[in-house]
Formats: C-alpha cells, structure tokens, sequence
DNA sequence: GGAAACGTCAACCAAATGGTTGAATATCAG
DNA sequence: CTGATATTCAACCATTTGGTTGACGTTTCC
C-alpha cells in the first residue's frame, strides 16, 4: 500500500524537504550531499529524509557506506490524483489533456471537435 | 499574494480537512453543518476551517448569524502546479487524459493500453 | 590497525498541532 | 426582553514536529 495521503501531504508541508525534493529531481543523491546546501545539522537532514521516505516520496539505498537518495514519483502522483479527482479541475484537466496531446502526439487519435466546450 | 504552499500542503495533510473541502466540492456550507458528520467538538471544526481559510482553500463569509463556508480552488491550483513542474508528470498526464475522457466520455477515442500503470 | 568519512541514534528542547471544555458574542425568532 | 442558534474565544492538555548535540556503528583508505 503507498503511504497515506496524509503522510504525502505532511512530508510537502516543509520547505526544507520540498527543496530537497526538487534536488532529487536533478539527479539521485547521497545524504551528505543532500545536506550540503542547508544550514542545519546533518541529523537533521537525515531526520526530513526519513519523513519523505514514510511518505513514499523518495527511497534510500545503501551502497557501501553511502546511503544514495532516489525521487519516487508514485506517491506524489498520487496526490496529485486526489487533487485532480477535486473538482477545480475542468481548467487543469483541459490543460493537462492539452500537455497529454503534445506529449502523446504520435497515438494519433482524433478529437471530434464538436464535443469541446467553451474555455 | 497567495499562501504559502507550506500552508497549502499541511492544511491538506489532515483528513478531517480533506473530507471538509471534499463536502464544500457539493456546496457551501454553513460551519454547524460542516461539523455535523464528524465525530468532534464544534470547536475543533472551527479551527479546521480557520487553517483552511489560513492556505487559502477556503473562504468564509458571513450572512447573519451563518458563516458561509466556501472552496477557493486557486490555492489547491497552485499546489497543485508546483507537482506539476515537478518533473514526474507523464504519469498524471496520463490520468488526467483518462479523467477528460470520462467526463466527456462521448468523444469516444481509443486509449492504447501500453502506458497503463498499475495502482 | 587506526583514522577519516558517512550516516543514524538517543536524549533533549521549544514550538506547533489537534483536540477538549466552558464561557462569551452575535444574531434571529417570538 | 427572552431564549435559542451559530460561532468563536480562552485556557488547558497530550502529542508531534523540527531542531540541537554528542555518542555510536560501518565502511573505506592508507
């Protein structure tokens, strides 16, 4: 089971972890290099890791003495569906069938474009 | 300016505040009524909405002696577009193309099923 | 073997969170 | 005016959170 949305959406409350997310997007990391840029004990760092790891945002792998961070995107996916499944969304559901054309293009499928409604 | 997204993201992090905004997703709501399914003090639930209306996903008016409970999508919008740019997201694309053909299920195009994730 | 590097553990602390209860404040209805 | 309804406020409490420091266990390197 993926972690509870609670845990996803708890893990995205702090600053700190969602930076360390979007350096996780760059490329996998190890913890100490994760704690490079912060201004905070490395047992800190080491504690947020454990939040976004619970959440299922990202997964640890020990190699040698060298513990490599790796982003997960399931979980945040996740949420991201729970928001989708919101109801705000007529406007990000066009936009993100808009993005799913540019990027699926080759499936080819073509719109009857009478069915669109207004935007 | 709109709330932070630590805001954002740890308001939603609490089920009882997901559950309100998933109740406010049917209609505005008046803060008795908001509280009367859940098993907790009038208080506690007023506070939840404080948070709330705090991240932005909620806004509170008030019309006599009712205080009027209503979603503010713009701030889950945002939230939810910091995941967008996330990297992650062919994957929600994905979903989301399936979200806009079941709400506008008579375009009636055929998704090749290759790209299908399991849940 | 011994030292340095990598990371966690344990104990501690201050502040925030999520809940309670009871009193207080408005507003509406008769 | 009185009483009921709607909501918040204030004080309190237990738990969680986000940080610290120092000791500890591994792994690597010479």
């Amino acid at each position: 089971m993926t972690p509870a949305l609670d845990n996803v959406f708890a893990a995205l409350a702090d600053p700190t972890r969602r930076a360390i997310l979007a350096m996780l997007l760059e490329d996998d990391m190890a913890v100490t290099d994760v704690a490079a840029p912060f201004d905070m004990s490395l047992a800190a760092i080491s504690k947020h890791l454990v939040v976004l790891s619970n959440a299922g945002l990202i997964s640890q792998e020990k190699r040698g003495r060298v513990k490599w961070c790796k982003l997960e995107p399931d979980a945040m996916r996740e949420a991201s569906v729970w928001m989708q499944g919101f109801g705000q969304f007529e406007a990000v559901n066009l936009d993100a069938f808009e993005r799913f054309l540019e990027a699926e293009i080759q499936i080819g499928v073509d719109i009857p474009s009478g069915n669109e409604q207004d935007m």
